[in-house]
DNA sequence: TGGCTATTTGGTTAAATTGCCAAATATAGC
DNA sequence: GCTATATTTGGCAATTTAACCAAATAGCCA
């Protein structure tokens, strides 16, 4: 693979490894809905807010999230709301493979 | 996080996790052209064998890819196809991160 | 059968990821 | 300035992931 390719699907895979997480994908789903402040998605979440400020700055590296400071909270929005197209493609993977499975007990 | 809930988050995670590293990218961009044995991804993507064996198997696992034995050799094909779609979306993320650092440059 | 090719699996090591706690930082209001 | 609230950052332990080599497995053909 020549550098400059190899560099394309490094980018890429930064991208999709920033939403190959459970809470981070949880995380752009209630995005997707309103803003949220860290506070309301630690909750949410169910998990420490440290944690989910942490699953944050990764989705804010990539840009799909972007925040915004009003007083003393931090408002988190959907920067790239273009990621919820993968949603759709995940969706027919797992309809896919149900199907299969599906299929063999036919 | 209700447990429902959760669970269906975890299992698009899984798929998006099989997608999330640049070999396995590589290897479904190839696919997308046409069926390869393990012998030629790995010569494509100038890892060990036993490497892509691995990749491809991940990639099994959630139905994005299917084989098929054809006398001592394994082709390897896309399942699902519409993994494609993810490409253009992550361009839009990786476009949109581009832009913001040239509007910086302004 | 024996040897050859193709692939998978096991083992090991290094690196990355995750989650929580505690400490640091920033902001608002008194 | 002091205190309370909101968030980020540093540190650490546990888990997962990735890569290679070597060994095991499977199919072909002489």
């Amino acid at each position: 693979m020549d550098p400059k390719t190899q560099a394309l699907f490094e980018e890429r895979a930064r991208i999709i490894k920033a939403l190959a997480h459970p809470s981070r994908l949880y995380i752009v789903d209630r995005l997707s809905q309103r803003e949220h402040c860290v506070q309301e998605l630690a909750e949410l979440v169910g998990a420490d807010i440290s944690t989910v400020s942490k699953h944050l700055s990764v989705l804010k590296n990539v840009h799909i999230v972007m925040d915004e400071k009003r007083g003393s909270k931090v408002f988190y929005s959907l920067h790239t709301p273009c990621v919820l197209n993968f949603f759709g493609c995940v969706e027919t993977v797992i309809e896919s493979s149900a199907r299969e499975r599906a299929d063999l007990l036919e």
